[in-house]
RNA sequence: UAGCCCGUGGUGUAAUUGGCAACACGAUGGAUUCUGGUUCCAUUGUUCUAGGUUCGAGUCCUAGCGGGCUAACCA
């Protein structure tokens, strides 16, 4: 299963397809993907990344990867670098890199033409008073006093902004356009702002930024973009991009609106989700609870299983909540197929096994991944001390529990059956140690007399075992919609105080001492895991779960 | 309140453009299994409502209802 495996024509595709039939561009297929460098990029970024480098790659088109720097005062090198680092983790390859800031000179000869034509003029309004003269939905606007000011004087006016001559919000530059339209966006917008703010590429070159409005379509433009995909809050914003190309008389690139992601137990908004970050809920941009594309990669999902989940949920204009099992079952779905199986206890519970000679060991071999031959084998270590997970055995178990529990027998996974015949207590009253014997001629799993055992379950030597801490992740949120918060009250609060459990003094086979944090595994019965890439060294491992397995014994047991 | 956009199983999406409503995931039941995983089989449906056009409507028209976006010198 991957992308590839049903074709999709979604609505943006079909408008290609329809394009290319009636020989609109003559079969050019130009998309770009034009994030703002003020934060890191996110599993929403994702979906509009695989949908316009996806779309260039089917029709042999090209794709952009542009930044939209217009906003000096929030934007910085660290998140570009991040994006570019994202994006070729995803899987992509940009075929030119720009930045809307490259623009800049252009769109200021843009402006002056706009200027001469009369089609834009300097205004003097203050951001207050802008808003009371714009009205609203059912208020008409009001035309700015400077709205007829000669040409002469705008020209003027325009180029010592440039110059400096101004403080901040003194003067700025707007479109003439419609002081009554229904469409706020075309009630005269901003082209241009003064700030005396240095920007991450242009350095102290500029006192005056344009806005995203003005800059978004003429760069489209400049690159040449036939497609133009965006999100549907841009929608009101596309007959002002029309109106800019068409008066400046350039290339028309055809915007097309999507929905963006909306996740369950999830946020998206890079406002919110810079909060968790600077207000230390999280431990940085790429904590594997947060839904970045860092926070994911640290987690353990591949570029793979993130493609696959944007190829699922398709492309509409309709604004729907996906459930974040979706995407769960999609990691799952490829580390099933790649991750090699390993045995390690989590939570261990000794295990003496009173017939196995003491000081001795030896070595049962165990199949790295069955859905993948290749994989081979691997040798594990087996002796008379063990250790096997807490919740795997029960001192007074129900029927359905297949696991150990006194007088009970069950397989130990490449190894033995197991029979397990006392168990000691601690001074509080908890089990510490399990008293069994062991069959040696159930080596291969299977008992020569021909008895049965329900249950199978993992195990680790431990003489050989490794130490590590185990960073188990569940869900961000508690509420399902977690970007709807009741009136008055903080979306923060919504948070959940289980999202991570970090368990120390797990047992691990002494293979997972070695691999790095590329490696996947699937720890056999528990789940998908990798090794931490910033806080796992030889001396001291740590890993995070990626994803539980399917566990249809905690499904049913949650039911009673 | 105005403009624009959108309503199809529990969820996400299809429906060759007006011709038997389908796929994936989940859920439930069963089979297989040295992972209570994987795999396999089965079950799960008033296309928001009401009219209209038509031999025939998820698709076209009208009205209603519901949801989203928009009144930054953010993007």
């Amino acid at each position: 299963m991957n992308e590839s495996d049903t074709p999709r024509v979604d609505f943006v595709r079909q408008i290609i397809v329809d394009d290319n039939e009636s020989g609109k561009h003559d079969g050019r297929v130009q998309t770009r993907f034009p994030p703002e460098p003020n934060g890191y990029l996110h599993i929403g970024h994702a979906k509009a990344i695989c949908l316009n480098f996806g779309i260039a790659k089917e029709f042999d088109g090209k794709c952009n990867l542009r930044f939209d720097d217009t906003n000096p005062e929030k934007e910085d090198v660290e998140y570009v670098e991040s994006i570019k680092e994202d994006v070729r983790w995803l899987g992509f390859t940009w075929d030119n890199l720009h930045f809307a800031s490259d623009y800049f000179e252009k769109l200021y000869e843009m402006a002056v033409q706009l200027i001469e034509r009369g089609d834009a003029y300097v205004c003097s309004l203050s951001a207050e008073e802008t808003r009371e003269y714009r009205g609203g939905w059912n208020k008409e606007g009001r035309d700015s006093p400077d709205r007829e000011r000669s040409v002469e004087d705008n020209l003027d006016l325009f180029a010592r902004m440039r110059k400096g001559e101004f403080s901040d919000g003194e003067y700025t530059l707007r479109a003439k356009i419609d002081m009554n339209s229904p469409n706020m966006n075309l009630r005269d917008p901003a082209m241009y702002r003064i700030r005396h703010a240095h920007h991450h590429r242009t350095g102290d070159q500029w006192c005056i930024y344009p806005t995203y409005d003005w800059t978004h379509g003429q760069s489209d433009s400049l690159e040449g973009i036939t497609h133009s995909i965006c999100t549907l809050e841009f929608e009101n914003h596309r007959p002002l991009y029309d109106w800019y190309v068409d008066r400046l008389q350039i290339f028309h690139p055809q915007q097309i609106e999507m929905a963006k992601l909306k996740l369950t137990h999830t946020i998206m908004s890079k406002r919110r989700l810079r909060e968790l970050v600077e207000g230390g809920f999280v431990n940085g941009w790429d904590d594997p609870r947060m839904p970045t594309l860092s926070g994911y990669r640290r987690r353990g999902y591949t570029p793979e299983s993130i493609r696959n989940f944007c190829h699922r949920i398709g492309v509409t204009k309709f604004n729907s909540q996906t459930d974040v099992g979706l995407l769960e079952q999609s990691a799952r779905e490829h580390l099933n197929a790649i991750a090699e199986r390993r045995m390690a206890v989590l939570q261990p519970l000794k295990v003496v096994i009173e017939n196995y000679p003491e000081g001795e060991s030896e070595i049962r071999a165990a199949i790295n991944n069955p859905e993948d031959e290749s994989a081979g084998t691997r040798e594990i270590p087996f002796g008379r001390e063990i250790y096997i997970e807490r919740n795997d055995f029960m001192e007074d178990p129900p029927k359905k529990f297949f696991r150990l529990g006194p007088g009970r027998e069950v397989r130990l996974r490449y190894a033995f059956f197991l029979k397990c015949h006392d168990f000691v207590k601690d001074e509080s009253g908890e089990i510490v140690e399990l008293r069994c014997t062991y069959d040696p001629e159930t080596a291969g799993g299977k008992a020569p007399d021909g008895r049965k055992v329900k249950g199978t379950i993992h195990w680790v030597s431990a003489a050989h075992a490794v130490d590590a801490e185990v960073r188990l992740y569940d869900r961000m949120f508690e509420k399902e919609d977690a970007s709807e918060v009741p009136e008055g009250e903080d979306w923060k609060d919504y948070l959940n105080s289980k999202s991570i459990e970090v368990l120390s003094g797990c047992k691990l086979e002494p293979s997972l001492q070695d691999g790095d944090s590329n490696t996947p595994y699937q720890f056999e019965r528990l789940g998908y895991f990798c090794k931490d890439n910033k806080d796992s060294t030889p001396g001291s491992l740590v890993f995070n779960r990626t994803a539980a397995l399917r566990d249809s014994w905690a499904k049913q047991q949650k039911k009673k």
